[in-house]
DNA sequence: TCTGGTGTCTTGCGACACAAGATAGTTTGT
DNA sequence: ACAAACTATCTTGTGTCGCAAGACACCAGA
């Protein structure tokens, strides 16, 4: 279920994650490990292409930073447009939480009307 | 995005749907766009193919019933392996809304550790 | 008659998380 | 010197699933 779950949040929780600093990809998928407790993590080979997306949409931008030792990393940053982006994603978010925790919520009997 | 929010509660909120009174695809369907205020709809090209998902897993077992007029209903009642489910799904949606949010809400600027 | 509501069902498409694997540099142990 | 294991990015193929679109069938009102 947490799969499905995952679609519709992953790049409102990833431009969250990028509005506070600039990450790159390697670093996203550990944070995710070590912050999730086991859940809510990501593969790689998920983030990448959700990168991506954000990236060809103008949410974030890439910069190369070539490392003395080690391959280089590619830091992304959210554009402005990715704030307005993630403020209107957490807006629908909180949305659709309301609307089904008050389907889950109302009396399992009650009929039309 | 609501689209791809809906994967993942949809079996969840159907379950507790017909755990209050046995329903059929048509009854389900109005019901959703009269709740929904026209979020949270379902279109009955969904519909169909989860009740099947749902019953094929034994979740909800249907019941035709023939009217005196018009075309016989399909009702469908939740099964004590259903709510079970439904029981563990709430528990993973709730689980899941915990974690989101607390990602939402954490400070923006926090580094690793 | 013809539109529109009621009711179930099927086919095909597009989006997307993920497994699996490729590539490449670094580090550590033997 | 060699082999794991870690760091780091990227691609391909697969399976799932909501939905648009349409088929089929019945009924009621204009």
């Amino acid at each position: 279920m947490e799969k499905q779950l995952k679609r519709g949040t992953l790049e409102m929780v990833l431009l969250k994650l990028l509005s506070g600093r600039e990450m790159y990809g390697y670093e996203l998928v550990t944070a995710f490990q070590r912050r999730g407790n086991g859940k809510f993590e990501i593969k790689d080979g998920t983030l990448y292409p959700v990168l991506y997306r954000l990236e060809k949409a103008g949410y974030v931008e890439p910069r190369w930073v070539t490392q003395e030792r080690g391959v280089p990393r590619k830091y992304y940053r959210v554009t402005t447009l990715g704030q307005e982006e993630m403020n209107r994603l957490v807006g629908d978010w909180r949305h659709f939480v309301a609307a089904v925790d008050a389907l889950l919520e109302e009396e399992t009997d009650e009929r039309d009307q």
